[in-house]
DNA sequence: TAATATGGATAGTGTCACTCTCCAACTATG
DNA sequence: CATAGTTGGAGAGTGACACTATCCATATTA
């Protein structure tokens, strides 16, 4: 098909598809002349999977352009696989471990305005992770996003240590459990990945909005004792 | 202190912070003259929150305001504070459930291009509700943002329905009893709302973080056996 | 062969979160 | 009390981002 109909068809504008293309989100179609290119299933599918990462989880273009390559990446190696798809983390976490997202400031020598330090944050996730019985890659993007709530959290003084996180994270080895469990059937590798990538990163939404729904019915229920 | 001793002690630059008050995410200073206002230490506790909930949450600025007002609106109504805290959905959910973000587009009449139906997946969402037992309210954006989960995992091929969440609502419950149980030290009504933001909305990228470090040590873990 | 469609490149748009510039009204200093 | 530096407030400007529109030299279709 060619990209009217691939439009038609996926409910994507054609100067979208264009863009996606540009990109490198989008693999280009099987060229049939200078100004023609024949487009298939593939590429319906994945442009359904980039408007579900960027529209619906929010990611950014080029987070979602990571997301992508790493599942292509996947050839048959199924070993790295997980723990490549595991470890990408979504772009906004870049400005969040910079802090607020500065543009035009030539970053302000006064560093901690309020004298807290970050490293013993760090050292907080460590004695989290080694208290879990973790086996974690050192520079993993998820330690840092831990390392800075805590500190924010701190920062704004609430007393919260890596003690408070222990049932949280007990809790999230047991989410990991039925994340990896849904993975079992799938026996070809791009397969796995891409149910991989749709299991960690369309979840997360869905996960955040059951644990507000909790939190109602839970407030809700020790209200009426 | 004036201005240029509240950008110094939050690091947030006055352009910032007329920025934030001109938005009413910021309370105004009490007035001294025709152009001077006294700002005290609530002016930096509450811009060290903004920049929490924009900077590392990432929340839009008018979700942010959504989240203060409903903070500040909580005078001595301890009842419906936490419903009021909880219901609140970070404003990217808007554009999420309207599909991507369309801009110049006048909506173009082709509506689902693939003739996937989104009712079927209210009724799932209600199942699931139902089948954990909560009392949750009607129209609550974390229903839409589960139903929006299910549509968009669906209309990529993946069976999943809400069966295959129940665990994840379970877990979502128990996470949820340790949430609320933070709050319980909290006798005034301000520090207790606050508090139940903090928890609720600067711990979201944190438990997506414990989630994937999980992952990657499950993962791990099954591959070395 | 004329009308329409396509790929590719370039430029423009709307939104967002700031950031900069002005200016009249202060305040601190000599 | 003169003057240099600071404010609050308003409005315009900026850079990043995700598209969106315009061109144009082919290609296809009627």
């Amino acid at each position: 098909m060619r990209i009217s109909e691939l439009s038609r068809r996926s409910a994507v504008p054609t100067a979208t598809i264009k863009f996606y293309l540009r990109e490198g989100l989008l693999p280009p179609g099987r060229p049939t002349a200078a100004t023609q290119a024949e487009y298939d299933e593939t590429h319906i599918r994945r442009l359904r999977l980039i408007r579900a990462l960027v529209g619906v989880r929010g990611l950014s273009v080029s987070a979602a352009k990571e997301v992508l390559d790493a599942v292509s990446s996947v050839k048959t190696d199924t070993h790295g696989l997980l723990g490549l798809v595991f470890g990408i983390w979504p772009a906004s976490a870049a400005r969040e471990s910079g802090g607020p997202r500065v543009v035009g400031e030539p970053a302000r020598p006064t560093g901690e305005a309020d004298g807290t330090d970050d490293t013993s944050d760090t050292y907080a996730v460590d004695a989290l992770v080694s208290a879990m019985g973790w086996q974690i890659t050192e520079h993993s993007p998820a330690r840092q996003a831990i390392t800075q709530t805590l500190h924010t959290l701190r920062s704004l003084g609430v007393e919260y240590g890596w003690e408070d996180l222990l049932p949280y994270a007990e809790l999230a080895a047991r989410t990991a459990v039925l994340d990896l469990d849904q993975l079992e059937g799938q026996d070809d590798p791009l397969d796995k990945a891409e149910r991989a990538v749709l299991l960690t990163f369309l979840l997360e939404p869905a996960l955040l909005a059951l644990r507000r729904l909790a939190q109602e019915a839970e407030s809700a229920a020790r209200h009426t004792d």
